[in-house]
DNA sequence: TTGTAGGCGTTATCAA
DNA sequence: TTGATAACGCCTACAA
């Protein structure tokens, strides 16, 4: 008996098709023995509903899509394993997909789950000023989105994040406490929302401490390894921080190789402070001080806002789109250590 | 309009449904403006086929599916990058499962499948001695398997590994050569395949230079961090190792942590190599000696090794179960140089 | 080049 | 407690 199928399995047993489907769907409108019967006959010969006939009656997928700029990077990894496991106890499947920061992929990807594929969406963006219809065709559609750290001012979604302006502002502050004066901001794409935001932060605080703000510290990095290395190397030669603020975990480290190379001492030269959510930060020569995003708990909320959002639509009442905000917690170690 | 399906847009454009559907499925037989104007006014209406009726015609759902241990790994999430990349050339979804290296959670996922949710599966596995049925069952419904790095030698699949034999046998050899005699072998689970190929690499190594095995130097850890960094404490103090060759990159990671609190010193008192696919291996105090497997590769290559069995299932002629392997490379730094 | 119609495998409704 | 049946949305063989 290949290709097992309902029918089939009614035909074997002498018994309805919708007998058979209770007996799947935890239904207490069966008879213990039949749904027994059934059960073992069915794990017997291999048999599980159809996933895709059962959707196409129920319109639930009981799958969600995860999309985000980048897996091979700690905050994002493990931000994925807090959704999988929200997920996993709601029986949900995951759909990953990466964008590599670049917006196209995004629009293309989300339009793709605009037939039915997906319950829900979560996402951390990679464009700012664009046009973000693509997204409110969703909407349309009641595919419930959840930004999470990097989100979209102007969609109505739940939104997890953390207080990057404050943390921005005290990595700054402390900077500047231990006796750094030209503090470079290193940012990836300086008009995104989160680089903004954290810019500010920085801003404020060399306000505070009547600093003036030079524009010519502020460092536009690029995805590629080997440019930011040479624009670096640059910075490092001819700008001349003695503090360096990254709003970026892999420019904090762009900048680690290019110390090495051109014997910059850390931090006795150069004082440095990254976002970053890497585990080992404390065993880098020298340690890295870091702000620490709870990466991993932003996962478990965003999936948690998402299956509110779900339950919502089945029964409508509250307004499920809330902006939910985590603390970073800032760990200053060797690489920023005054004298 | 709401809810569009292609019975409401062959209403609205006068028109029949299998036209429709013509038009999206690169059909040549099709006005190019009929279907010109029905894509036109599908994207106007926002209407895309809906996946799960397509996959309930065609029985092809255009997923795989990614079994792993971990996420947050830089090995890992380097091969969901190689695997991404190919499964997005070819238009493919992909559903993200990990097992925490527990083997039921493997099982229980895989079972999940077993109802054509998805046309293939690439793994990683979490067990070894155990009853594997649950694979040859996916294999009577002629979904395909491929496995890499941690794979079941009784499963006839297509795999993708690397040389460990060879780079552990290396490894140990050059912690010999920089004068190690008492070098402990960090492994987590040893039944499996891969950590008794690695073992066995360290085994011929320390033969071949004359150095007596000790049972006592295989040190059996865990997956818990704080067991592990017992475990090396009690390890460093009483066993004094003078290298540690690690099968698993977490394990090096507690070692260094355990020395920094024991104040013993690398690579001076204990040398260190192990198995890593870390970024930054150079920028570790001191920085990690590393046998580094070829971890995207890896991903692109088990993915090309899948879409080669789909489509032999589409056109069977030759058998796509190949073992491919790929060699990792050794990168000799500071943590085991020798005076 | 276009249209008709049946069926993919499941489940909910209704009737028995 | 069980069974018959229609419908979910799409695609393809066949007819026109």
């Amino acid at each position: 008996m290949d290709n097992v199928n309902i029918k089939k399995l009614a035909k074997e047993l002498n018994i309805s098709t919708s007998t058979i489907s209770r007996a799947f769907n935890g239904s207490h409108d069966i008879n213990k023995d039949t749904k027994e019967r059934i059960l073992a006959f069915a794990k017997q010969h291999n048999f599980l509903p159809n996933h895709y006939a059962s959707n196409l009656r129920d319109k639930k997928t009981k799958t969600l899509a995860v999309i985000i700029p980048e897996i091979a990077n700690d905050f994002f990894s493990q931000a994925i394993n807090g959704i999988e496991e929200v997920a996993r106890k709601k029986g949900f499947y995951i759909l990953l997909y990466r964008t590599d920061d670049v917006f196209e992929k995004e629009v293309s990807f989300v339009n793709y789950l605009n037939n039915g594929k997906v319950d829900g969406i979560i996402m951390s963006v990679s464009g700012e000023a664009n046009d973000h219809n693509y997204l409110r065709q969703l909407e349309s559609k009641n595919v419930p989105v959840v930004f999470f750290d990097r989100v979209y001012e102007d969609i109505d979604a739940a939104k997890v994040t953390t207080n990057d302006y404050e943390s921005s502002f005290d990595a700054t502050e402390h900077l500047l406490k231990t006796g750094c004066r030209r503090i470079a901001y290193l940012v990836v794409n300086k008009s995104i929302s989160i680089g903004q935001v954290r810019m500010q932060g920085y801003m404020d605080a060399l306000k505070k401490h009547n600093v003036p703000f030079d524009d010519e510290l502020v460092i536009d990095c690029s995805n590629d390894e080997k440019v930011n290395y040479k624009i670096l190397t640059k910075v490092l030669q001819e700008i001349k921080p003695d503090g360096i603020f990254s709003s970026v975990e892999r420019l904090a480290f762009a900048t680690y190789y290019v110390c090495n190379d051109l014997g910059i001492e850390i931090p006795k030269k150069l004082k440095i402070i990254s976002f970053s959510s890497l585990g080992i930060a404390p065993l880098l020569s020298p340690a890295l001080s870091t702000i620490t995003q709870p990466a991993y708990e932003m996962g478990i909320k965003a999936a948690n806002l998402l299956f509110e959002a779900l339950e919502q639509k089945a029964a409508p009442s509250s307004n499920p789109k809330r902006h939910v905000i985590l603390k970073s917690k800032l760990f200053i170690r060797k690489s920023s250590a005054g004298e």
